[in-house]
DNA sequence: GCCGATATCAAGAACTATTCCAATTATTAC
DNA sequence: GTAATAATTGGAATAGTTCTTGATATCGGC
């Protein structure tokens, strides 16, 4: 074992800064397994899972890390209701709709060429720094 | 003073019972300054507002009044980010944007013959039971 | 109008996700 | 290497909300 990174072939590679922000051991984990686990984790589940790596972490350090690559634009939060924040790697353009049997949390594209905002009657002059597009419901069996 | 009713001439009138749930003294009044103060307050807002009327109410009863009319359709509970709930007695289907500089909430409709699902890529056989839109963003000067 | 059953209310305690704090450890710049 | 700065840790604090318990009010049947 002299290699460091190319061990595991499916492994992610981490650069040593993102946007700015310096990835430190438990920054590069945190995203890991936000990038690996693409559901949605909440901060907890997230500490659960990183502890494999770093016994030592701290739940506050993760939910430094988080706020960290939030702030960076590096993941997303995504809230649902009053239930704790989720983390979210996808960077695109995307609204979440949430099963209410499974639980699970599924991506929602816009279809091509939508622009949400012109379906709305925003107020005059209204300059959107963001959207946010939630759907609560359920899948059909089929 | 004998009429209880007509003496404010702006005074809402709210019936008993509404959609099966007892309109208490207590629910009536939440209820009433949801209908009147349109600005999406928090149930903090609400209960300093109420007192003026019902100055023995408890802030545990205006959560459930509020708790209890968004149970039965009277109202929608809105929330950003993990601010404090805010709630709302506009049922027609809408949107809320959130001005950044003055933290006010406008209610924003959709356009006439807009269906915002059919703007996605949802998961095959997604049945829809709830679809919250939130935009933040300022307002420019005009 | 009374009576037991049921619903609601009030006050405060409990809960829980998140943030804050102070001490330690790691990294950077020189 | 050393000083300055940034990040991490563990535990305490915070805050919005919910829960619990006893008191009050309302309802349906008589
Ligand atoms: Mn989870
Ligand atoms: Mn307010
Ligand atoms: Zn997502
Ligand atoms: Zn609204």
């Amino acid at each position: 074992m002299v290699s460091t990174t190319s061990e595991v072939s499916a492994e992610i590679e981490i650069p040593e800064e993102i946007s700015g922000l310096r990835m430190t051991r438990q920054r590069q984990e945190v995203y890991r397994i936000l990038q690996s686990e693409r559901n949605h984790p909440t901060a907890n589940d997230v500490f659960m899972r990183v502890k494999d790596r770093l016994p030592n972490i701290s739940l506050a350090t993760v939910y430094n890390c988080l706020e960290a690559l939030v702030q960076h634009g590096i993941i997303r939060q995504v809230n649902f209701e009053r239930e704790s924040s989720r983390y979210c790697p996808n960077l695109s353009e995307h609204g979440h709709f949430h099963d209410e049997v499974t639980g699970i949390i599924h991506d929602v594209d816009f279809k091509s060429g939508v622009n949400l905002a012109d379906m709305l009657s925003l107020p005059p002059g209204a300059v959107i720094d963001d959207i946010e597009i939630t759907l609560r419901g359920k899948i059909a069996i089929s």
